[in-house]
DNA sequence: ATAATATTTAGATATTTGTCTAAATATTTA
DNA sequence: TAAATATTTAGACAAATATCTAAATATTAT
């Protein structure tokens, strides 16, 4: 839970899993909706990654990155307690 | 949704919500629970009701802190969208 | 009024975090 | 094989964060 909650505590990471939610995007293609060097956001999907949030796939030269919906129900879970 | 997120990114915090679920608590009640000295439990009880999480009620010499569940929707909603 | 109790505010410090540039790695194309 | 493209890794740095102790504020009890 900890590696979640640190993951979504970021404006830009959020605005990735908004982004995913749609089609799965390659790095370069994430990286051209922020305006934030593509080291940096490499470093945001390392911490996505970790979090088991989303995952990626090589394809040939390119990585494609995906949301992970499984670890969101997680989230849900938790939240969902706080109203029982 | 910033402030949540942050409120959210630490498991002392987490640890008190999930307290408040089940009753309102004083903030010496609260700090009790934890290792961690009061003026660090008062500060992320300030956290946590910046990001409007719970709401304090001022009962006499004690300060009553309640789980305010209004948000906890906004959360669920947030996190919703991601799997539509 | 004074002392005791509950909580917060202030100020300091070590750690974590987000960002950058430069360099490294991996793949494709000429 | 050499050049171009896609992405990550490494290293640095400023800003944010969690924690502490000491002091301040507010309330209750003697």
């Amino acid at each position: 839970m900890n590696a979640i909650f640190k993951a979504l505590n970021d404006e830009t990471r959020r605005g990735i899993l908004e982004m995913l939610r749609r089609r799965d995007m390659t790095a370069g293609e994430i990286a051209e909706a922020f305006h934030i060097s593509k080291p940096s956001i490499s470093h945001h999907l390392d911490l996505l990654k970790r979090a088991d949030l989303v995952t990626s796939e090589k394809k040939g030269q390119f990585i494609l990155y995906s949301l992970n919906t499984t670890i969101v129900d997680d989230i849900l879970k938790w939240i969902i307690t706080l109203k029982k």
